[in-house]
DNA sequence: ATGCCCATTATTGTATACAATCGACAATCG
DNA sequence: CGATTGTCGATTGTATACAATAATGGGCAT
Protein backbone atom coordinates (compact mmCIF):
# COMPACT_ATOMS: atom_id res chain seq x y z
CA UNK A 1 0.00 0.00 0.00
CA UNK A 2 2.12 2.82 1.34
CA UNK A 3 4.82 2.31 -1.28
CA UNK A 4 7.27 4.70 0.56
CA UNK A 5 8.22 2.14 2.51
CA UNK A 6 10.21 -0.15 -0.39
CA UNK A 7 12.82 2.55 -0.06
CA UNK A 8 13.88 0.94 3.58
CA UNK A 9 13.52 -1.94 2.11
CA UNK A 10 15.65 -2.10 -0.42
CA UNK A 11 18.27 -0.19 1.37
CA UNK A 12 21.29 -2.12 3.22
CA UNK A 13 23.65 -1.30 0.08
CA UNK A 14 22.45 1.90 -0.81
CA UNK A 15 21.76 4.63 1.41
CA UNK A 16 18.50 6.32 1.97
CA UNK A 17 19.60 9.66 0.50
CA UNK A 18 20.97 7.85 -2.14
CA UNK A 19 17.45 6.12 -3.40
CA UNK A 20 15.88 9.14 -3.16
CA UNK A 21 18.44 11.08 -5.47
CA UNK A 22 18.38 8.09 -7.92
CA UNK A 23 14.77 8.27 -7.44
CA UNK A 24 14.63 11.73 -8.26
CA UNK A 25 16.73 11.80 -10.70
CA UNK A 26 15.10 9.24 -12.91
CA UNK A 27 11.66 11.07 -12.34
CA UNK A 28 12.96 14.47 -13.65
CA UNK A 29 14.55 12.54 -16.73
CA UNK A 30 11.83 11.08 -17.40
CA UNK A 31 9.83 14.01 -17.00
CA UNK A 32 7.42 12.58 -14.22
CA UNK A 33 8.25 15.67 -12.51
CA UNK A 34 7.91 18.91 -14.81
CA UNK A 35 10.92 21.54 -15.16
CA UNK A 36 9.05 24.58 -13.02
CA UNK A 37 7.07 21.87 -10.54
CA UNK A 38 8.10 22.96 -6.45
CA UNK A 39 9.07 20.60 -4.57
CA UNK A 40 7.68 20.76 -1.34
CA UNK A 41 9.14 19.11 1.66
CA UNK A 42 6.87 17.61 3.57
CA UNK A 43 4.55 16.64 0.60
CA UNK A 44 7.77 14.90 -0.73
CA UNK A 45 8.38 12.98 2.79
CA UNK A 46 4.62 11.52 3.27
CA UNK A 47 4.43 10.38 -0.42
CA UNK A 48 7.85 8.52 0.38
CA UNK A 49 7.45 7.85 3.81
CA UNK A 50 11.00 9.76 4.48
CA UNK A 51 12.08 12.63 6.69
CA UNK A 52 13.35 15.90 5.54
CA UNK A 53 16.91 15.18 6.66
CA UNK A 54 17.50 12.85 4.19
CA UNK A 55 15.32 14.58 1.43
CA UNK A 56 17.04 17.87 1.99
CA UNK A 57 20.14 16.31 1.25
CA UNK A 58 18.95 14.35 -1.35
CA UNK A 59 18.03 18.34 -2.79
CA UNK A 60 21.66 20.01 -2.03
CA UNK A 61 22.48 16.56 -4.77
CA UNK A 62 20.36 17.22 -7.02
CA UNK A 63 20.82 20.92 -7.34
CA UNK A 64 24.84 20.48 -7.88
CA UNK A 65 23.86 17.79 -10.31
CA UNK A 66 21.44 20.91 -12.38
CA UNK A 67 18.37 18.60 -11.89
CA UNK A 68 16.50 20.82 -9.52
CA UNK A 69 17.31 24.62 -8.21
CA UNK A 70 16.29 26.55 -5.55
CA UNK A 71 16.04 30.25 -4.17
CA UNK A 72 16.45 30.47 -0.36
CA UNK A 73 13.50 30.89 1.66
CA UNK A 74 11.19 29.86 -1.92
CA UNK A 75 12.43 26.20 -1.82
CA UNK A 76 13.50 23.67 -4.52
CA UNK A 77 12.19 22.92 -7.79
CA UNK A 78 12.42 21.30 -10.81
CA UNK A 79 14.92 23.20 -13.18
CA UNK A 80 14.03 24.90 -16.00
CA UNK A 81 16.50 24.22 -19.11
CA UNK A 82 15.94 27.32 -21.77
CA UNK A 83 16.63 26.72 -25.57
CA UNK A 84 19.41 28.63 -24.68
CA UNK A 85 21.01 26.67 -21.90
CA UNK A 86 20.51 23.66 -23.36
CA UNK A 87 22.36 24.42 -26.62
CA UNK A 88 24.70 25.75 -23.98
CA UNK A 89 24.98 22.12 -22.38
CA UNK A 90 25.12 20.44 -25.69
CA UNK A 91 28.28 22.76 -26.59
CA UNK A 92 29.86 21.45 -23.51
CA UNK A 93 28.43 17.48 -24.26
CA UNK A 94 30.48 17.44 -27.06
CA UNK A 95 33.61 19.14 -26.28
CA UNK A 96 33.49 16.51 -23.26
CA UNK A 97 32.02 13.19 -25.23
CA UNK A 98 35.37 13.96 -28.05
CA UNK A 99 37.83 14.52 -25.71
CA UNK A 100 36.84 11.08 -24.16
CA UNK A 101 36.13 9.63 -27.65
CA UNK A 102 39.93 10.75 -29.03
CA UNK A 103 41.52 9.26 -25.64
CA UNK A 104 39.97 5.92 -25.51
CA UNK A 105 41.56 5.75 -29.18
CA UNK A 106 44.02 6.60 -28.04
CA UNK A 107 44.38 4.28 -25.55
CA UNK A 108 43.28 1.71 -28.24
CA UNK A 109 41.98 -0.85 -26.00
CA UNK A 110 41.11 -4.34 -28.47
CA UNK A 111 38.92 -5.31 -25.66
CA UNK A 112 36.86 -2.08 -26.22
CA UNK A 113 37.08 -1.95 -29.57
CA UNK A 114 35.61 -5.67 -29.62
CA UNK A 115 32.73 -4.40 -27.50
CA UNK A 116 32.13 -1.86 -29.36
CA UNK A 117 31.48 -3.52 -32.65
CA UNK A 118 29.44 -5.93 -30.35
CA UNK A 119 27.11 -3.45 -29.55
CA UNK A 120 27.05 -1.48 -32.86
CA UNK A 121 25.70 -4.54 -34.59
CA UNK A 122 23.42 -5.44 -31.63
CA UNK A 123 21.90 -1.81 -32.25
CA UNK A 124 21.90 -2.15 -36.19
CA UNK A 125 19.80 -5.55 -35.48
CA UNK A 126 16.95 -3.58 -33.14
CA UNK A 127 16.56 -0.88 -35.71
CA UNK A 128 16.25 -2.87 -38.05
CA UNK A 129 13.02 -4.24 -36.12
CA UNK A 130 11.72 -0.85 -35.09
CA UNK A 131 12.57 -1.53 -31.03
CA UNK A 132 13.78 2.12 -30.63
CA UNK A 133 13.50 1.74 -27.19
CA UNK A 134 15.86 -1.23 -27.48
CA UNK A 135 18.30 0.89 -29.06
CA UNK A 136 18.21 3.64 -26.46
CA UNK A 137 19.82 1.66 -24.04
CA UNK A 138 22.13 0.31 -26.61
CA UNK A 139 22.93 3.60 -27.90
CA UNK A 140 23.70 5.00 -24.21
CA UNK A 141 25.59 1.51 -23.30
CA UNK A 142 28.06 2.37 -26.55
CA UNK A 143 28.42 5.83 -25.17
CA UNK A 144 29.26 4.85 -21.89
CA UNK A 145 31.95 2.33 -23.37
CA UNK A 146 33.56 4.92 -25.27
CA UNK A 147 33.64 7.21 -22.08
CA UNK A 148 35.02 5.08 -19.64
CA UNK A 149 37.76 3.78 -22.22
CA UNK A 150 39.18 7.33 -21.69
CA UNK A 151 40.37 6.28 -18.24
CA UNK A 152 39.66 9.34 -16.96
CA UNK A 153 37.09 8.76 -14.17
CA UNK A 154 36.27 12.25 -14.04
CA UNK A 155 35.66 12.97 -17.19
CA UNK A 156 33.47 10.19 -17.65
CA UNK A 157 31.14 11.23 -14.32
CA UNK A 158 30.82 14.53 -15.92
CA UNK A 159 29.80 13.45 -19.22
CA UNK A 160 27.40 11.21 -17.44
CA UNK A 161 25.85 14.17 -15.35
CA UNK A 162 25.13 15.58 -18.82
CA UNK A 163 24.35 12.78 -20.33
CA UNK A 164 21.74 12.85 -18.34
CA UNK A 165 20.41 16.66 -17.95
CA UNK A 166 20.24 16.48 -21.74
CA UNK A 167 18.00 13.33 -21.87
CA UNK A 168 15.20 14.84 -20.19
CA UNK A 169 14.70 16.39 -23.68
CA UNK A 170 15.75 13.10 -25.60
CA UNK A 171 12.93 12.21 -27.07
CA UNK A 172 12.53 15.11 -29.09
CA UNK A 173 16.17 13.95 -30.65
CA UNK A 174 15.06 10.91 -31.44
CA UNK A 175 11.46 10.89 -32.75
CA UNK A 176 13.00 13.07 -35.64
CA UNK A 177 12.91 11.13 -38.68
CA UNK A 178 16.26 9.66 -40.05
CA UNK A 179 17.75 10.30 -36.90
CA UNK A 180 18.10 6.87 -35.78
CA UNK A 181 20.04 5.37 -39.07
CA UNK A 182 22.43 8.52 -38.85
CA UNK A 183 23.62 7.44 -35.46
CA UNK A 184 24.30 3.73 -36.91
CA UNK A 185 26.00 5.57 -39.79
CA UNK A 186 27.91 7.53 -36.77
CA UNK A 187 28.69 4.84 -34.32
CA UNK A 188 30.48 3.35 -38.16
CA UNK A 189 32.37 5.98 -38.47
CA UNK A 190 33.72 6.19 -34.91
CA UNK A 191 34.56 2.24 -35.09
CA UNK A 192 36.07 2.76 -38.10
CA UNK A 193 38.38 5.11 -37.03
CA UNK A 194 39.01 3.55 -33.70
CA UNK A 195 40.54 0.12 -35.99
CA UNK A 196 42.81 2.79 -38.05
CA UNK A 197 44.20 4.49 -35.07
CA UNK A 198 42.98 8.05 -36.17
CA UNK A 199 42.09 9.69 -32.61
CA UNK A 200 41.83 12.93 -34.08
CA UNK A 201 38.96 11.64 -36.68
CA UNK A 202 37.23 9.86 -34.11
CA UNK A 203 37.21 12.77 -31.56
CA UNK A 204 35.26 14.83 -34.98
CA UNK A 205 33.17 12.25 -35.70
CA UNK A 206 31.87 12.34 -32.33
CA UNK A 207 32.02 16.21 -31.66
CA UNK A 208 29.99 16.34 -35.27
CA UNK A 209 26.71 14.16 -33.81
CA UNK A 210 26.29 16.23 -30.70
CA UNK A 211 26.34 19.18 -32.13
CA UNK A 212 23.86 18.11 -35.02
CA UNK A 213 21.49 17.25 -32.17
CA UNK A 214 21.42 20.91 -31.23
CA UNK A 215 19.96 21.51 -34.39
CA UNK A 216 17.77 19.26 -34.00
CA UNK A 217 16.86 20.73 -31.00
CA UNK A 218 16.84 24.39 -31.96
CA UNK A 219 14.39 23.87 -35.00
CA UNK A 220 11.95 21.62 -32.84
CA UNK A 221 11.53 24.54 -30.32
CA UNK A 222 11.14 27.68 -32.89
CA UNK A 223 8.64 25.41 -33.89
CA UNK A 224 6.88 24.26 -30.99
CA UNK A 225 7.18 27.33 -28.91
CA UNK A 226 8.66 27.69 -25.16
CA UNK A 227 9.56 23.59 -23.75
CA UNK A 228 8.03 24.02 -20.21
CA UNK A 229 4.63 24.99 -19.26
CA UNK B 1 36.43 34.45 21.48
CA UNK B 2 34.21 31.86 20.07
CA UNK B 3 34.63 32.59 16.07
CA UNK B 4 31.55 30.32 15.28
CA UNK B 5 29.21 33.04 16.37
CA UNK B 6 30.49 35.11 13.05
CA UNK B 7 28.36 32.49 10.91
CA UNK B 8 25.07 33.56 12.31
CA UNK B 9 26.09 37.47 12.27
CA UNK B 10 26.85 37.71 8.70
CA UNK B 11 23.76 36.15 6.89
CA UNK B 12 21.13 37.89 5.99
CA UNK B 13 22.26 37.99 2.60
CA UNK B 14 23.59 34.27 2.81
CA UNK B 15 22.37 31.45 3.89
CA UNK B 16 23.69 29.17 6.70
CA UNK B 17 24.65 26.21 4.59
CA UNK B 18 26.23 28.41 1.47
CA UNK B 19 28.50 30.43 4.19
CA UNK B 20 29.44 26.96 5.46
CA UNK B 21 30.22 25.95 1.62
CA UNK B 22 32.28 28.67 1.44
CA UNK B 23 34.29 28.48 4.59
CA UNK B 24 35.03 24.48 4.35
CA UNK B 25 35.73 25.29 0.64
CA UNK B 26 38.01 28.18 1.34
CA UNK B 27 39.77 26.00 3.88
CA UNK B 28 40.36 23.24 1.41
CA UNK B 29 42.00 25.04 -1.37
CA UNK B 30 44.42 26.93 1.37
CA UNK B 31 45.49 23.27 2.58
CA UNK B 32 44.15 24.43 6.14
CA UNK B 33 42.34 21.18 6.05
CA UNK B 34 44.28 18.49 4.65
CA UNK B 35 43.55 15.82 2.13
CA UNK B 36 42.30 12.34 4.00
CA UNK B 37 41.85 14.43 7.10
CA UNK B 38 38.55 13.46 9.01
CA UNK B 39 35.54 16.00 9.33
CA UNK B 40 33.59 14.58 12.01
CA UNK B 41 30.28 16.29 12.19
CA UNK B 42 30.11 17.28 16.00
CA UNK B 43 33.62 18.45 16.13
CA UNK B 44 33.25 20.91 13.23
CA UNK B 45 29.20 21.75 14.98
CA UNK B 46 30.63 22.75 18.02
CA UNK B 47 34.18 25.19 16.36
CA UNK B 48 31.76 26.54 14.07
CA UNK B 49 28.79 27.28 16.66
CA UNK B 50 26.23 25.28 14.08
CA UNK B 51 24.00 21.93 13.69
CA UNK B 52 24.48 19.10 12.02
CA UNK B 53 21.80 19.66 9.66
CA UNK B 54 23.21 22.86 7.40
CA UNK B 55 26.65 20.97 7.89
CA UNK B 56 25.51 17.61 6.71
CA UNK B 57 23.98 20.00 3.62
CA UNK B 58 26.73 21.51 2.97
CA UNK B 59 28.89 18.48 2.81
CA UNK B 60 27.00 17.22 0.09
CA UNK B 61 27.29 19.91 -1.64
CA UNK B 62 30.79 20.11 -1.13
CA UNK B 63 31.32 16.39 -2.18
CA UNK B 64 29.13 17.04 -5.16
CA UNK B 65 32.23 19.79 -5.93
CA UNK B 66 35.01 16.87 -5.59
CA UNK B 67 36.08 18.54 -2.36
CA UNK B 68 34.73 15.73 0.27
CA UNK B 69 34.38 12.43 -0.49
CA UNK B 70 32.59 9.66 2.27
CA UNK B 71 32.02 6.45 2.68
CA UNK B 72 28.69 5.24 4.20
CA UNK B 73 28.66 4.93 7.94
CA UNK B 74 32.54 6.25 8.09
CA UNK B 75 31.88 9.89 7.69
CA UNK B 76 33.49 12.76 5.66
CA UNK B 77 36.80 13.59 4.97
CA UNK B 78 39.15 15.73 2.70
CA UNK B 79 39.47 14.20 -0.58
CA UNK B 80 42.45 12.95 -1.43
CA UNK B 81 43.70 13.70 -4.88
CA UNK B 82 46.27 11.49 -6.58
CA UNK B 83 48.71 12.82 -8.98
CA UNK B 84 47.21 10.88 -11.35
CA UNK B 85 43.66 12.16 -10.73
CA UNK B 86 45.15 15.71 -10.76
CA UNK B 87 46.69 14.98 -14.50
CA UNK B 88 42.98 13.96 -15.40
CA UNK B 89 41.61 16.88 -13.72
CA UNK B 90 43.76 19.11 -15.69
CA UNK B 91 43.10 17.51 -18.95
CA UNK B 92 39.56 18.64 -18.90
CA UNK B 93 40.40 22.19 -17.53
CA UNK B 94 42.66 22.10 -20.78
CA UNK B 95 39.85 21.85 -22.62
CA UNK B 96 36.69 23.18 -21.38
CA UNK B 97 38.76 26.63 -21.09
CA UNK B 98 40.19 26.17 -24.19
CA UNK B 99 35.96 26.06 -25.47
CA UNK B 100 35.61 29.12 -23.75
CA UNK B 101 38.56 31.00 -24.91
CA UNK B 102 37.19 29.97 -28.78
CA UNK B 103 33.68 30.78 -27.51
CA UNK B 104 35.00 34.45 -26.08
CA UNK B 105 37.25 35.28 -28.94
CA UNK B 106 34.38 34.55 -31.19
CA UNK B 107 31.95 36.66 -29.98
CA UNK B 108 34.69 38.94 -30.03
CA UNK B 109 33.32 41.70 -27.88
CA UNK B 110 36.17 44.59 -27.51
CA UNK B 111 35.17 45.76 -23.86
CA UNK B 112 36.20 42.51 -22.98
CA UNK B 113 39.39 42.79 -25.56
CA UNK B 114 40.06 46.22 -23.05
CA UNK B 115 39.72 44.58 -20.06
CA UNK B 116 42.42 41.72 -20.72
CA UNK B 117 44.66 44.32 -21.71
CA UNK B 118 44.02 46.12 -18.62
CA UNK B 119 44.39 43.03 -16.78
CA UNK B 120 47.38 42.23 -18.39
CA UNK B 121 49.16 45.80 -18.14
CA UNK B 122 48.47 45.43 -14.66
CA UNK B 123 50.13 41.90 -14.26
CA UNK B 124 53.61 42.82 -15.81
CA UNK B 125 53.51 45.74 -13.40
CA UNK B 126 53.02 43.58 -10.62
CA UNK B 127 55.57 40.74 -11.91
CA UNK B 128 58.32 43.54 -12.13
CA UNK B 129 57.67 44.63 -8.28
CA UNK B 130 57.72 40.44 -7.58
CA UNK B 131 53.96 40.48 -5.63
CA UNK B 132 53.17 37.05 -6.90
CA UNK B 133 50.16 37.55 -4.18
CA UNK B 134 48.55 40.22 -6.48
CA UNK B 135 49.64 38.27 -9.82
CA UNK B 136 47.78 35.42 -8.91
CA UNK B 137 44.83 37.36 -7.82
CA UNK B 138 44.80 39.40 -11.12
CA UNK B 139 45.97 36.22 -12.95
CA UNK B 140 42.22 34.47 -11.85
CA UNK B 141 40.58 37.34 -12.76
CA UNK B 142 42.20 37.44 -16.41
CA UNK B 143 40.68 33.88 -16.80
CA UNK B 144 37.46 34.50 -15.53
CA UNK B 145 36.93 37.37 -17.67
CA UNK B 146 38.10 35.54 -20.63
CA UNK B 147 35.52 32.41 -19.35
CA UNK B 148 32.61 34.73 -18.87
CA UNK B 149 33.29 35.89 -21.93
CA UNK B 150 32.17 32.41 -23.26
CA UNK B 151 28.58 33.82 -22.71
CA UNK B 152 28.42 29.88 -21.67
CA UNK B 153 26.89 30.07 -17.83
CA UNK B 154 27.47 26.42 -17.46
CA UNK B 155 30.68 26.32 -18.85
CA UNK B 156 31.49 29.29 -16.71
CA UNK B 157 30.91 27.76 -13.42
CA UNK B 158 32.28 24.02 -14.49
CA UNK B 159 35.72 25.38 -15.24
CA UNK B 160 35.64 28.10 -11.97
CA UNK B 161 34.82 24.53 -9.90
CA UNK B 162 37.43 22.71 -11.79
CA UNK B 163 39.97 25.79 -11.12
CA UNK B 164 39.51 25.88 -7.59
CA UNK B 165 40.28 22.25 -7.19
CA UNK B 166 43.73 22.38 -8.62
CA UNK B 167 44.16 25.70 -7.21
CA UNK B 168 45.16 23.23 -4.37
CA UNK B 169 48.08 22.12 -5.37
CA UNK B 170 48.64 26.20 -6.78
CA UNK B 171 51.35 26.73 -5.39
CA UNK B 172 53.39 23.74 -6.38
CA UNK B 173 52.93 25.48 -10.45
CA UNK B 174 53.76 29.23 -9.21
CA UNK B 175 56.88 28.61 -7.23
CA UNK B 176 58.58 27.17 -10.59
CA UNK B 177 61.09 29.85 -11.79
CA UNK B 178 60.57 30.85 -15.31
CA UNK B 179 56.68 30.42 -15.33
CA UNK B 180 55.19 33.71 -14.33
CA UNK B 181 57.16 35.03 -17.47
CA UNK B 182 56.04 31.94 -19.63
CA UNK B 183 51.82 33.13 -17.69
CA UNK B 184 52.58 36.60 -19.44
CA UNK B 185 54.00 35.66 -22.75
CA UNK B 186 50.97 32.86 -22.98
CA UNK B 187 48.58 36.06 -21.92
CA UNK B 188 50.05 38.49 -24.90
CA UNK B 189 49.68 35.46 -27.31
CA UNK B 190 46.08 35.05 -26.63
CA UNK B 191 45.20 38.88 -26.41
CA UNK B 192 47.15 38.95 -29.81
CA UNK B 193 45.04 36.09 -31.16
CA UNK B 194 42.01 38.07 -29.93
CA UNK B 195 42.81 41.21 -31.69
CA UNK B 196 43.02 39.32 -34.89
CA UNK B 197 40.00 37.24 -34.13
CA UNK B 198 41.32 33.71 -34.50
CA UNK B 199 39.49 31.93 -32.35
CA UNK B 200 41.56 28.57 -33.24
CA UNK B 201 44.91 30.17 -32.46
CA UNK B 202 43.89 31.54 -28.76
CA UNK B 203 42.04 28.12 -27.82
CA UNK B 204 45.66 26.39 -28.48
CA UNK B 205 47.19 29.08 -26.99
CA UNK B 206 44.94 28.52 -23.81
CA UNK B 207 45.69 24.65 -24.02
CA UNK B 208 49.02 24.56 -24.10
CA UNK B 209 49.68 26.85 -21.37
CA UNK B 210 47.46 24.75 -19.07
CA UNK B 211 48.66 21.31 -20.64
CA UNK B 212 52.11 22.33 -19.61
CA UNK B 213 50.94 22.80 -15.84
CA UNK B 214 50.66 19.05 -16.22
CA UNK B 215 54.69 18.53 -16.72
CA UNK B 216 55.30 21.03 -13.77
CA UNK B 217 52.97 19.35 -11.30
CA UNK B 218 54.21 15.66 -12.60
CA UNK B 219 58.12 16.16 -12.45
CA UNK B 220 57.19 18.05 -8.62
CA UNK B 221 55.42 15.11 -7.10
CA UNK B 222 57.86 12.48 -8.96
CA UNK B 223 60.52 14.02 -7.39
CA UNK B 224 58.85 15.29 -3.85
CA UNK B 225 56.70 12.01 -3.05
CA UNK B 226 53.45 11.63 -2.42
CA UNK B 227 51.55 14.89 -2.09
CA UNK B 228 49.07 14.04 0.76
CA UNK B 229 50.84 12.70 4.12
C1' DA C 1 -15.28 47.98 -6.43
C1' DT C 2 -10.49 48.17 -5.60
C1' DG C 3 -6.19 48.64 -3.46
C1' DC C 4 -3.51 48.39 0.67
C1' DC C 5 -2.36 46.50 5.12
C1' DC C 6 -2.28 43.21 8.59
C1' DA C 7 -3.00 38.65 10.39
C1' DT C 8 -2.89 33.96 9.49
C1' DT C 9 -0.90 29.96 7.53
C1' DA C 10 2.08 27.29 4.89
C1' DT C 11 6.81 26.26 4.12
C1' DT C 12 11.55 26.54 4.60
C1' DG C 13 15.79 27.06 7.73
C1' DT C 14 17.93 25.37 11.84
C1' DA C 15 18.44 22.69 16.03
C1' DT C 16 17.93 18.72 18.73
C1' DA C 17 16.69 13.92 19.74
C1' DC C 18 16.68 9.08 18.73
C1' DA C 19 18.33 4.85 16.19
C1' DA C 20 21.61 2.08 13.75
C1' DT C 21 26.15 0.91 12.65
C1' DC C 22 31.14 0.75 13.01
C1' DG C 23 35.66 0.37 15.39
C1' DA C 24 38.34 -0.87 19.29
C1' DC C 25 39.34 -3.31 23.12
C1' DA C 26 38.90 -7.10 26.05
C1' DA C 27 37.40 -11.54 27.46
C1' DT C 28 37.04 -16.26 26.18
C1' DC C 29 38.13 -20.38 23.70
C1' DG C 30 40.92 -23.30 20.76
C1' DC D 1 49.62 -17.41 22.36
C1' DG D 2 46.56 -16.19 18.69
C1' DA D 3 42.03 -15.80 16.90
C1' DT D 4 37.20 -14.89 17.50
C1' DT D 5 33.39 -12.83 19.28
C1' DG D 6 30.88 -9.78 22.38
C1' DT D 7 30.26 -5.43 24.41
C1' DC D 8 30.89 -0.48 24.77
C1' DG D 9 31.78 4.01 23.08
C1' DA D 10 31.91 7.04 19.24
C1' DT D 11 29.91 8.63 15.06
C1' DT D 12 26.88 8.70 11.37
C1' DG D 13 21.97 8.12 9.54
C1' DT D 14 17.29 9.42 10.24
C1' DA D 15 13.37 11.59 12.45
C1' DT D 16 11.14 15.17 14.85
C1' DA D 17 10.70 19.72 17.02
C1' DC D 18 11.20 24.63 17.03
C1' DA D 19 12.07 29.26 14.75
C1' DA D 20 11.94 32.47 11.04
C1' DT D 21 10.22 34.01 6.89
C1' DA D 22 7.37 34.46 2.77
C1' DA D 23 2.72 33.60 0.56
C1' DT D 24 -2.22 34.05 1.06
C1' DG D 25 -6.51 35.97 1.99
C1' DG D 26 -9.74 38.86 4.22
C1' DG D 27 -11.08 43.29 6.16
C1' DC D 28 -11.07 48.11 5.98
C1' DA D 29 -10.58 52.59 4.01
C1' DT D 30 -11.07 55.15 -0.02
Amino acid sequence: MDKGLSYKKVRKHKTLVESIVEDLQGKVIKGHLEPGQRMVEAELCEKMGISRSPLREAFRILESQGFLAHEPRKGMHVSRVSIEELENIYVIRANLESLATNLAVKNGDPQILEELRRLHHEMIRVAQEGDTGAYHKLNLKFHEVLTEASLNQRLAELIDNFVKQTNRYRVVVFSTPGKLQASIQNHGDIIRSFEKGDAEEAERMRRAAILNNIEVLREHFTREEIPNP
